[in-house]
Order: C-alpha cells, then structure tokens, then sequence
DNA sequence: AATGAAAATCTTTCTCA
DNA sequence: TGAGAAAGATTTTCATT
C-alpha cells in the first residue's frame, strides 16, 4: 500500500465503475500499470470484492434496527454466531465491550419482520439471555466508505 | 423491481463486477436487454453507484466503535448532524429510539485517534450532552449485503 | 515495476420484431 | 421491451526498457 494504492482505493471506493483510463489518470500511471495494480490489490484482498450500492426501501427492506444481546455465561457462543452468519437480514455482528455480548445490525421490511426476527431467529438461540431492540427512525449518513489513512509501505 | 430485476440486483450485490454476458444468463435475456436493465435500476437509483469492499486493516482503519450520543433538548440538532456527514471516520449516523439520540459507527487507526474523535469531534459540538462508546472486540460479519425482497412491481 | 501497441473481450448502439 | 449484429470502447497480453 503505497501512495499509489491509496489514491487507487480512495477512486474506487467513491466509483468501483472507474474505467482504467481514469484510474490510470488518477494514479499517474500508464493503463497497463495501473491495471496491474489492481490485480494486485485483489489478489492481496485488499480489494475484497465489487459491489453496488443498492437502495434499502427498493430493496425492500427499510427497516434498520440494532439489537444488543446478552448470552449466559459458560455456554459457547460458536452456535449463536453461525446463526447469525446464516441471515441475510443480519449485516452485522460485532462482539462488544460493555454489557451486552453482540451488537446485531438488521435490515427488514417492517416492524412485523423484525418482531419475529428478533423473537425466533434471535431469542430462540440457546444461551441467549438478554436482548434489547433499538430502531433507527432516520440515517442522516450510512455508508460504507472507509477512511483510507496514509500510506505505509507495506 | 420485477423478478428479472430481482435477479440482476442480488447477483450483483454478490459480484458487482460481473459482465453482461455473466448478467444475461442471470437475467435470462439478451446482452442488449440485460444492459438496459441494468441502465434503468442506475436512473432508477435503485442502484445508487458502485463500489468495492476494502479490507479495513489494509485501508488503516481497524477500530470499530460504536458510540451513543444524548443531545441537549430544544436545541437544533443540524449542526452536529452536518459535523457527524463531513468526518470520513464517522460511516453511520442513526437517529435512534430509546434512551441516546444519536448512534455512530466509526472506524478510526486505534484507541489514541478514538480517544481523541471522541472528545473534540463529538463531545465537543455544541448540544452533546453525554456519550457512550462501545468497542467492537471481533466483527464475525459485516456486510452491505442487503437482502432483497421477492418482486413487487413497481 | 512500468510503457506502448496489438490482440482479445466486452459494452454500446442501431435496426427490426 | 427484447433480440441480434455491427461499431465502438475497454481490458488484457506481450515484447521491451
């Protein structure tokens, strides 16, 4: 990850459609070089993968929720989080400091879905002690956009 | 969003750089009509734009937080909301139900570019009355991966 | 590693149904 | 709105530095 790389990353995470007559003008390159650089960034995964941006309600699911949950202690939580992996409805779980064990992010179509999200596919696991459901009523800025730092030789 | 839409969408969510000829068979259309399809979800902006997913430890951005934040009440909350967009490390800001107003998710370097968002960026917009922030200790999945509801025509 | 040009591939446009 | 073919653009490969 040399400067190059970054100001590669940084273009195409604001445009994964950038052609590589842009990228090549952006990275101060020939096309040929900054194509291998790309390759490169993949075969790293650095680049992980290409994705759309896709709106959430023409998706059909509007609704955000986070769900925080509690698990007793003792039972191994290895259950839990491959259930978790397995619903498309949860984009994220985290473990996190604090009082809660998880912090769950949802994605659902109405506070129907997340009623019987959270009491089956959640509440329904075996060690799970405690949740609490707090829903987003608006995303001022939801991206997935991360803060590229300073290049460091890798 | 019809079913043939409904197809185009999830395979590219999957792999946003896949080709229409890759499109077409998902489609079970022509190259041609594939294209036009894909071009009307972009003026649609059911597809918002293209990205690529960053490994967040190569982009120097391995600390994930999560923080609440409590507002003064009947002072407006459209300057802090305004800061929260222009910071590249804050990737969400929700207005939540419950005891916080606010929830943030950032990514940051480490505990001292936390330590240091936290107290200036956050804590020190004019309104913050109290905050709390949570760490995430391991991530088993994040994903933007939306799930993608069964077609209704629009 | 990078360049420039040739070759291969893919996307876009256009006509017709 | 879709199919198929031609035209145009882009990506990939390769020889060279």
């Amino acid at each position: 990850m040399d400067e190059i790389d970054r100001n590669l990353v940084v273009a195409l995470q604001e445009n994964g459609a950038a052609g590589l007559a842009e990228l090549s003008k952006v990275a101060g390159l020939s096309v040929s070089a900054t194509a291998e650089r790309v390759k490169r960034l993949e075969e790293r995964e650095v680049i992980r993968g290409w994705r759309i941006d896709l709106d959430p309600v023409a998706a059909g699911c509007p609704l955000l929720a986070f769900v925080f949950v509690a698990m007793h202690p003792g039972d191994g939580d290895a259950g839990f989080v491959a259930a978790m992996k397995q619903h498309e409805a949860v984009l994220e779980c985290h473990t996190v400091t604090g009082a809660w064990c998880y912090l769950l992010k949802l994605r659902l179509a109405d506070i129907a879905g997340l009623e019987t999200f959270v009491s089956q596919a959640v509440r329904g696991q075996p060690g799970v002690a405690r949740t609490e459901t707090i829903l987003a009523l608006a995303s001022p800025k939801e991206t997935a956009i991360l803060p590229v730092a300073e290049a460091e030789e890798e």
